[in-house]
DNA sequence: GATGAATGAGCATTCATTCAT
DNA sequence: AATGAATGAATGCTCATTCAT
């Protein structure tokens, strides 16, 4: 009943921000119930709406939250000029460590979009192109003083931030590399891929010309219920 | 009551199917309810039980299906033998045909993972892992004939696999790029990325040494409900 | 689980309905639970969604069926033409009749437009406007054939609905008044009321130029929580 | 935190009778939460119970408080002796005036004594009955005097306030009529409602013999949700 | 006198699922 | 193969109330 002997409001919200990250991470928003965070947290389901108006705002918050961290790191680490190649790999290594040092808050970001109502999602969302844009902007300079060597900087741009984005699903800490030694081996991926198009280009126009058309089956054959009439 | 005429089996499981997939690719497994699937295909929920057992096996029936079509596909499509090259391009040029023609199949085989119950997940885990040695296969022959220099075959695996997996959530048919635009634009970044990376490496290495660290907040400050307390 | 042998849908909707007319007139809309609701009629509060849509369409649907009835039947009564006396004679009968016999659904009615959605609010208002201007009618007419001699037919109208509808309020079947009883004695109040008015307005007038005007308290002295400080 | 400069506990306690008198007018007591009373008032939840010990103690100090006032006032109103049909006029022109200085106060005093716990609810029905018996005492006394003719005084105790108090449910201020007009109007009928019955019964009785009984339906037909199978 | 954080029960509503018809 | 009525548990959320500060 009432107030605990030495409930304080602010650690409490650190503890509902932790496990609802974890918790969305693990299950996805739809299928966490506040029933669940607030037995992880340790308090009623009712207390919960002491630190947020509802489901909606508190996957809102915790993806807009993040997303400014996100920003504000990310121009921090770009403030330094340079060439674009360097200014590439200091992004790529920024964009690794903060995967890794990060990883539930990334991945929702990406998975949990689709949860965001409308006027939520289009806030994200342009929050979102900002960050593909600051990475296009490195690209599409980079093409220009011929550093790189790009087919289309805006696929370049989806293709890089999917690859290292893609870090975030299985990355699990203490693995076999390093944060240190991912940062190397996606760098130099990245740059590859921005360096070599030209040579790869050359190869990709001479396999289209000679392949087959790869076959695509629209529709699978047999029943919906395996083993079943 | 009871049967409607003209009603027929075939026919109303492959409007399930498509509903479904629908369906869990916009709101989610979890978000979607056999309410609205039964609602989208015109019958009522407990009509759905005559097509699965439950709403778990109608996504494990989705999902696997899915992947055992994948499988065949790709199998046709690398029969032919040649260099790891070669063999690279077939495989790039197949897996964004494949991602342009059922987007929704193949977006809900990565994101609805977690929603599959752990026999499923087992089962579904282990055909993805098949897939991926598909690609490894080929990337480390290169790498032995010296095609390819990688630093590390396992992690450009998943970069190449991030990167063209990416497509199926932009994607959009009638957009500025055709399938073939699109093959040829991302079959070049990936054999960049497996050709350079020598070179590449060099440039993270030089970076490496006199970047300084990236800093990454790990927590954020201010309260959860932006504009309150 | 599932559908109870013998169960059918229009038995259930009845008992549904009675159980909730009485619930409402008892404790309030507002106050009435689902829950008591299911209970009363002995199905799982789930099952009540077969049934309605929602609580709100469920009061609507209760109070706009019971306004169908009453101009229904109320057209029915007044069909015979007649003189305004005969005419407002009917009237009488007919709405202490109507109040007698479902006293539940009159009262809530009146009960409990407040708890109406606006839209619902306004379908409910339109037809008892309705149900007002047939009584107004018979008085206008009255008034102006000279039957009836009434300061303010609008007044009036209001005047007897009330008198009427208070029934509801304190009527118990099997009390010392029979429903003939009672149709006499208030279509003799209602037939006084708007024979008498000229001779009723002498005094009126006479007493408003004597009498001291009546105090009326605005405000309560003490305190809100009587014998405490 | 803790005590606001300037607040002060008469100023807080009379807003908080003001807002809930309203909000209960409104939407009722059992539909207005005391989040809604306490953010009215601009204070927090916790601090209602500074003024009230639940909130139906807050319910019944409302409307016992009111109910004093009423009869104080009316005994006020009546002290000056005088025939029957004065003492009626007088209580009509109190009644009136009340009701429309305080139609909140009254409009609950009436509605929400369903909301009422028994111990309380037997304590207002008393003091109603009280104020029933002054009317009633009016009447029976002029029908004694032959002043009135009246075929049920207890009846027409009912019918009258029933009348009268039927104005706190549409009385707006700045209306069409004033206060003085509606006094008028409304003991012109009561008198002529007092006065006149003999004659009206003349006719109702008239009526009675030939009337055809009024046909009352017991049941509605059609589903409950209209529109729908 | 007021706050803010908490409680625990209760709310209307939705869920996947069942099964007699 | 389909329906419609049912279940029982769960959902997100609100409620009146408490009390250390």
């Amino acid at each position: 009943m009432a107030r605990i002997a030495g409930s304080s409001g602010p650690r409490t919200e650190e503890a509902i921000r932790r496990a609802g990250l974890s918790l969305i991470a693990t299950h996805g928003y739809a299928a966490m119930s506040l029933r669940q965070l607030a037995a992880e947290v340790g308090i009623q389901q009712g207390s919960l709406y002491n630190y947020f108006r509802n489901k909606q705002e508190f996957l809102f918050d915790l993806i807009r939250g993040h997303m400014l961290d996100l920003h504000a790191a990310l121009d921090a680490a770009l403030l330094a000029e340079g060439s674009a190649e360097a200014r590439l790999t200091r992004f790529t290594e920024f964009h690794v460590a903060y995967h890794v040092a990060r990883p539930q808050e990334v991945f929702i970001c990406y998975s949990e979009l689709r949860s965001l109502e409308p006027d939520n999602l289009a806030a994200v969302v342009a929050m979102r192109r900002d960050y593909e844009r600051k990475l296009g902007d490195i690209l599409d300079h980079g093409r220009a003083t011929g550093e790189f060597r790009l087919a289309d900087t805006r696929m370049a741009t989806l293709a890089i931030l999917a690859m290292l984005s893609g870090i975030c699903t299985w990355y699990k800490p203490g693995g076999r590399l390093s944060t240190d030694g991912l940062q190397q081996i996606f760098t130099g991926m990245v740059l590859a891929l921005a360096h070599g198009e030209t040579q790869a280009l050359a190869h990709g126009a001479m396999q289209g010309e000679v392949a087959e058309p790869v076959a695509v089956p629209v529709r699978r054959r047999g029943p919906l219920r395996a083993g079943v009439g």
